[in-house]
DNA sequence: AGCACGCCGACT
DNA sequence: GTCGGCGTGCTC
């Protein structure tokens, strides 16, 4: 039972007006409501949706305080958990909470406050908006906003005038979807008789005794279904209904699009040393306290073996269970492979559910029919009962950090799940990322390692070649004389190719031509971005790159906003040429025609595979050998084993190197020991090739021996150097703006308001900038930023808040987006 | 985010 | 004179 005042966090305001908000609670509603309850109030002029953030509430001095309208109900509910959770996140990201109540429940089950209208009123001379009213009444917003422009105006002034009168309602959806069922209502063989024409009950159409032989064979029926059988329509039931010998029931179905998977027998065997990790990591599943563990097992170790032990174990224990993988359309196999093996028990979450498919996951899991769930990134919110664990398969992958608000990190979610229900975090990957590495060696992590390959898989060869050497022979193509022969071998010996290439990306940095070298920032050991102001259409190409790059442009560092003129010569070797990282790999397709006219090949990126089906459909055909090459980016290195690809080829190693990231070494590092490791699953003795600019790079010589825990030593040094994660967090604040000056005014304004309020807390942190963003114009709006780097706690976050929430309410059009910890910079 | 209020130009 | 443009500020 409430008291007289609660409180609420309204969803759908912005940053600045999310805060908690007083009202009366009528005394009928009194015992309906408690903390984590969904409810309508006036909010201002209008009707909202809220949720209950305190059940006793001091009332506040002002000058009004509204009451409750009504309570919903239905799956709008957040249990203390939840609650917690979204609390965490609004602080944890600057958030609202209503961002965050989104996080956790589908969008679908939120009942959301419409206007509705209807004519009260004659109009001599009726407008088209009023026409359309009258034929429609309690017509909502939404609809008159597709039919009709600018239509708000309008309603207004007729509601003004008196013509039509609006209310707000609260829709609360059931989306859920069913299907009726038909059965008898008599038994078997009176319902034969009956069809028969032997019972003393008459009936007269052919199809109606159809129906009931129908339905005595099969006891129960879909009506689509029966109506097909029986080749009848509607009506003949409706008569059988009527003379109470056919009953209907409506029973919920559960829009499952893995359903047809079928099921697998299988025993996971474990090697000694997979055993031994194993009752490691069970021992902290059993443990009653909230635990995190770190599974670093090389390439081919078995680590899915393990996890699915785990799997196992934790569901004997009938404790569920979180999986998540980086992009579910990336491994679809892995998802066979869960469905498989678990069943039903399984539910699958990613971006491309339907709304209803998402929503009956959601109750599925809510019943508790599905105690394991896998997914991407959102999956890590699923509501499981008697969570026991979360694994992170893949952790280091960028994708667990959501870009959009709430910009939140899976494994901080996981942390805080974990932490509140005692389960164990497992984090799971062959190249861990720094941070959680770092964490393991110190200790907030139990360290578990696999550094054996299971059976007898070796690792293919690698074979780096020095492009540049190439290019001095005059061969400007995307394959060096290595690959090209390579893959003449492959072609001849009837097996199939890998071909890696990076994404294109804006940024480009630049090269020496002699030494391979970077040009770097002198402050923060990453490697300047070009910035050019080239015109787009001057498409670029390695013949004329240095021509147009070297005419304009200017190299930025991203995170301190160094910025210096492309040097006359390389300071590491003096070579006065450059190379353009970042352009060309539009090249490699067009040469590889030349070279091998005859070969079938396969593209696989972002634009061949529009949806899952068409990525599966292309590795479908890979695998059933109607093509000899496969071409691809990221999606390449995951994923299917194709038993006769013997040669996997790295077009261009150092693109992604060369990024303005500080986290360029550890990507590139992951993806290399990830391409070369896919040539490592044949039977046949695979190579690998890494065409590079910098062959004496160590990142890619140290992932040519898949050897992680040496790249390690030498990278986290190079942060411990330059201050970067984990010896610090990093701040991104964004501001944009349609009109240039007034960004920069903006921006200057934000800085010193941040150092100042740094400066009065004595926070340990940095500010840089204001910079320009990467793209510094895009969409027709000026960005600008701020780096910030720092030790985030609490009282910096507030300060990040409160900056936040000025700029915001203050009325210039500007945007600002404060990015922790940004996964692309 | 909505939405109302309020202060300016161009219309019957 | 007023309609309706959008800048400003509030929401328990």
């Amino acid at each position: 039972m409430v008291k007289e005042y609660i409180s609420v966090y309204i969803l759908d305001v912005p940053y600045h007006a999310d805060c908690e908000y007083t009202y009366f609670v009528p005394t009928h509603l009194r015992n309906e409501i408690e903390r984590g309850t969904a409810l309508v109030v006036p909010f201002g002029s209008t009707k909202r949706t809220a949720i209950v953030s305190r059940v006793d509430a001091k009332p506040p001095e002002v000058k009004e305080i509204k009451p409750v309208l009504f309570v919903l109900s239905g799956y709008f509910k957040l249990d203390e958990n939840m609650m917690e959770l979204c609390s965490f996140m609004k602080s944890q990201t600057l958030c609202t909470f209503g961002e965050a109540v989104k996080c956790i429940i589908p969008t679908f089950a939120i009942a959301k406050a419409t206007q509705i209208y209807w004519v009260s009123g004659e109009m001599e001379k009726p407008s088209p908006l009023y026409e359309y009213i009258l034929q429609n009444p309690r017509v909502d917003i939404k609809k008159l906003n597709t039919r009709f422009e600018n239509v708000q105006r309008e309603l207004n002034s007729l509601v003004k005038k008196g013509y039509i009168s609006k209310d707000t309602v609260v829709l609360e959806k059931d989306k859920s979807k069913y299907e009726t069922r038909l059965y008898l209502t008599v038994d078997k063989e009176e319902a034969l008789k009956i069809a028969n024409g032997e019972s003393q009950t008459k009936i007269r159409g052919k199809k109606q005794a159809e129906i009931l032989r129908l339905l005595c064979e099969y006891d129960e029926l879909e009506d689509r279904v029966l109506y097909d059988m029986a080749s009848t329509l509607k009506t003949s039931v409706d008569t059988l209904i009527k003379k109470g010998l056919v009953g209907t029931r409506k029973i919920e179905i559960s829009r499952n699009p893995y359903s047809t998977i079928p099921k697998r027998e299988g025993k996971v065997e474990l090697n000694e040393e997979q055993a031994q990790a194993f009752n490691t990591l069970c021992r902290l599943l059993n443990d009653e306290k909230p635990r995190g563990a770190l599974l670093y097992g090389v390439t081919g170790s078995g680590k899915t073996s393990v996890i699915t032990k785990m799997i196992d174990e934790a569901i004997s224990q009938n404790k569920g269970v979180i999986v998540l993988v980086p992009e579910i359309s990336l491994t679809p196999q892995t998802v066979d492979v869960f469905c498989g093996y678990y069943g039903d028990r399984v539910a699958v979450i990613h971006s491309n559910l339907s709304n209803g498919e998402r929503f009956d996951t959601y109750k599925k899991i809510l019943r508790g029919d599905a105690d394991i769930v896998i997914g991407t990134r959102s999956a890590i919110f699923a509501p499981v009962k008697n969570l026991g664990m979360i694994v992170i398969d893949e952790e280091q992958e960028h994708t667990y950090k959501s870009d959009t608000s709430p910009k939140y990190l899976a494994h901080d979610i996981a942390r805080f799940r974990c932490a509140k229900t005692g389960s164990l975090m497992l984090l799971a990957s062959a190249t861990p990322s720094l941070n959680s590495y770092y964490k393991a060696l110190g200790g907030t992590y139990t360290l578990v390692k696999l550094t054996k390959r299971y059976g007898n898989a070796s690792l293919p060869d690698v074979i780096i070649t020095d492009m540049r050497k190439e290019r001095v022979r005059g061969n400007m193509g995307a394959f060096g004389t290595k690959l090209t022969e390579y893959m003449s071998r492959v072609a001849e010996d009837n097996k199939q190719a890998i071909l890696f290439l990076n994404r294109r990306g804006y940024h480009s940095s630049v090269s020496c031509q002699e030494c391979g070298k970077a040009i770097e920032c002198p402050n923060c050991s990453v490697a300047l971005t070009y910035h050019s102001y080239r015109k787009i259409s001057e498409e670029l190409s390695p013949e004329n790159a240095e021509e147009i790059m070297g005419k304009s442009g200017i190299l930025r560092c991203h995170y301190c906003g160094y910025h210096a003129p492309l040097p006359k010569k390389c300071s590491n070797c003096e070579g006065q040429h450059f190379n353009y990282v970042g352009f060309g790999t539009q090249k490699t397709n067009d040469d590889l025609k030349e070279l091998f006219p005859s070969i079938k090949t396969l593209r696989l990126d972002a634009d061949t595979t529009t949806s899952k089906a068409s990525y599966e459909e292309i590795l479908g055909s890979f695998k059933n050998k109607e093509a000899e090459v496969l071409i691809g980016t990221q999606m390449v290195t995951k994923g299917h084993n194709f038993p006769l690809v013997t040669l996997v080829g790295v077009i261009m190693a150092d693109t992604m190197l060369y990024t303005s990231d500080y986290r360029a070494s550890e990507k590139t590092f992951s993806m290399l020991t990830q391409v070369i490791g896919r040539a490592g699953r044949a039977k046949d003795h695979g190579v690998a090739i890494i065409q590079t600019n910098s062959p004496n790079e160590q990142t890619i010589l140290l992932s040519a021996r898949q050897d992680y825990e040496s790249f390690y030593e030498n990278e986290i040094q190079i942060r411990r150097a330059y201050e970067f994660p984990p010896f610090c967090d990093i701040a991104l604040i964004t501001i944009s703006s349609v009109k240039e000056a007034l960004l920069n005014e903006g921006a200057m304004g934000v800085i010193k308001e941040l150092e100042r309020k740094i400066t009065e807390i004595g926070a340990p942190a940095k500010a840089y900038g204001p910079f320009e963003a990467p793209i510094y114009k895009s969409n027709g709006r000026y960005r600008k930023r701020i780096l910030i780097k720092c030790k985030l706690n609490n009282k910096l976050r507030e300060v990040f808040s409160e900056i936040y929430i000025n700029y915001t309410k203050s009325s210039d059009k500007n945007f600002m987006s404060i990015d922790f910890n940004p996964s692309n910079i």
